[in-house]
DNA sequence: ATGGTTGAATGTCAA
């Protein structure tokens, strides 16, 4: 089973070219992350036409989750308990959206930006990500075997080498210890980072701003990732970057994030078959 | 080409 995770800044302005992405990426589960619309806006026959289930949560033009399956797609989830609300009166947004899907929990998250340290949106962030941790450690201690994917946009730079020249960042969000311990204390929850190892770095990014030729100059960011239960890491065969979805006219300012399953039912499925053929 | 973004309530915010 292939899941992928990808920020498609506006689902309505790419509609087609997620289609495209889908079809020849191969994706069975896809979390998707801005969608920018409601959900009366969303374009649920493009993937019901691919054999795609679809779940989506949007509140307006801002933020926006979805969850494309072709393996099932059970018990939605919208938003996590916890999760922290913005605004007056205070509500969460429209960036947690979960559903089970071929056995596996998916969620699609996207992580508040930040924008600036001083503003109040980062402090957000940080709790956000607090509640995260909190929410998968509950999950985890209640059924410490549970299949679980948290994949999205978490807009936290990990390490050094996740963005182009650290330099640059000087009192930027996306780098600071905050935002880096807020990742490291949900991966330490339990939640292994499954893409790294398949795809190193230094130089590896999964977003490239528009402005000042960021991609032809290889000024990215990695920021997207599959934090996967320890259940689900044990399954990982595989994951890729896709950075050629970032070329071209129309594309979004982030790179799909694709992971590979080992097991599973279609698996077993295709193991029995191949044995009744060796025993034929 | 010595510069250079895109997408969403068309006006200005968000990323």
């Amino acid at each position: 089973m292939r899941i992928a995770t990808w920020n498609v800044n506006s689902v309505r302005a790419r509609g087609e070219r997620i289609a495209a992405w889908l079809q020849r990426s191969d994706v069975d589960v896809a979390a998707v992350q801005e969608t920018k619309c409601r959900d009366d806006q969303f374009p649920t026959q493009l993937f019901t036409d691919l054999g795609y289930e679809v779940a989506h949560h949007g509140l307006s033009q801002w933020n926006g989750v979805a969850v494309l399956s072709r393996v099932g797609l059970e018990d939605v989830q919208v938003g996590f308990p916890g999760q922290p609300g913005w605004g007056d009166p205070e509500a969460p947004e429209a960036r947690a959206l979960g559903a089970v899907c071929g056995g596996v929990r998916v969620w699609s998250l996207y992580v508040p930006n930040g924008r600036e340290i001083d503003d109040p949106h980062y402090a957000y962030k940080l709790r956000w990500l607090e509640a995260l941790r909190a929410y998968g450690a509950e999950r985890l201690a209640e059924d410490p075997q549970a299949g679980i994917a948290l994949c999205g946009d978490f807009n936290v730079a990990p390490q050094d080498d996740d963005v182009w020249d650290m330099a640059e960042f000087e009192g930027s969000t996306h780098v600071t210890k905050p935002e880096r311990d807020a990742f490291t204390s949900v991966v330490e929850a339990g939640f292994t980072e499954v893409v790294r190892p398949y795809a190193p770095g230094p130089g590896v990014y999964t977003y490239w701003d528009y402005k000042q030729l960021s991609f032809p100059k290889r000024k990215g960011m990695r920021i997207d990732f599959v934090l996967a239960s320890p259940a689900l890491a044990a399954r990982v065969s595989g994951a890729l970057i896709d950075r050629e979805e970032r070329k071209g006219k129309g594309a979004s300012d982030h790179a799909p994030v694709m992971v590979d399953l080992d097991g599973g039912a279609e698996d077993e499925s295709a193991a029995a078959d191949s044995a009744g053929l060796a025993g034929a």
